[in-house]
DNA sequence: AATTACATGTAATCCGTTACATGATTGA
DNA sequence: TCAATCATGTAACGGATTACATGTAATT
């Protein structure tokens, strides 16, 4: 999903800025599955207003930029529609862990139990995030979202308790 | 990780040619968390040699260009070693259904149980391609990264077959 | 007859990050 | 006092994909 179909996305849940759609990809339900840097998301932003995809109006703020709050247009609901339509790609899991293991295994044994303990400590880490984001009682698609991820950590995490005697003997 | 750990890597598993490597990338137990093409394979290839960490011999061969062969040098072993030493990066999941999830549900409602169903089959088949992945009878850290692959699979198809019905009602 | 597998490599292009530029306010 | 938050935006740079270039042999 590149960040112009992102941005569209955000809005249709309700107008934003570009500083805030940053915001939620950095720490919401978002961050799971997507990043965006603001050299990415301000150039978007105007692209997509230049489209007719968005719209865009100032509020005056004194001592700082004046904040530019978008809002999806008929066209730009259109357009994310259209997005919607085709089928979602193919997930993309990169995991430096699961590639360590591999590489581990031939180059230094004795760190594989290290990188498993370390990993079962990522994913407790994970978890807590999750459940925080939870314990603000989110409704609808972004609760079932965070309870996938939940769920997704949580199998990791079992798993890896329960296999990993089998990778160091 | 970048691609010339990933070259690395594999090459510690065994020598191999830049074709072969594209393949393990594209099919094998490296296709779950990794992907690079060609034009990124040669070059690191041919930069990895530059730097020392791997050799290269060539096999001629009739009707098509020399098999290059590659193989790991000790210098390229100990800077195989370094990196392993350090903590992986965090995984990074993009998932462009859970985007799609979370857009739907204010665009177009209706979409989201043809979304879900897409979704089940998708991982129906991810199953059927690690499955047929194990039955070629892996071992050790192999046998273990796609037995992880195909628990999350099942995780996930499982989450989504007993939560779905929270998102259309 | 057409596609896939084999086998390497370069150039154009895209997409995105990082760093830079600017600057006040609030909390630790 | 130092870092973080708020707020926008551009330019340099990097990393990787796609398409191009070349050509045989086996399979469908």
């Amino acid at each position: 999903m590149d960040i112009k179909t992102l941005c569209l996305g955000i809005l249709s849940l309700g107008d934003a800025t570009g500083y805030e759609i940053k915001k939620m990809v950095a720490e919401g339900s978002f961050s799971f599955f997507s990043e965006a840097s603001f050299g990415s998301i301000y150039p978007a932003l105007t692209k997509l207003t230049d489209e007719g995809f968005i719209t865009c109006r100032s509020e005056t703020q004194s001592n700082r930029p004046d904040k530019k709050i978008y809002s999806l247009t008929k066209l730009g609901v259109k357009e994310l529609e259209g997005t919607l339509e085709k089928s979602p790609k193919p997930d993309k899991n990169r995991s430096e862990f699961l590639a360590a293991l591999l590489f581990a295994e031939a180059i230094s044994p004795n760190r594989i139990q290290n990188l498993v303990d370390e990993r079962i400590e990522y994913h407790a880490n994970q978890i807590k995030v999750l459940e925080d984001l939870l314990s603000e009682k989110p409704t609808g698609a972004s609760k079932f979202v965070i309870e996938y991820g939940l769920e997704m950590q949580r199998a990791a995490a079992k798993f890896l308790q329960e296999n990993s005697k089998s990778l160091t003997d």
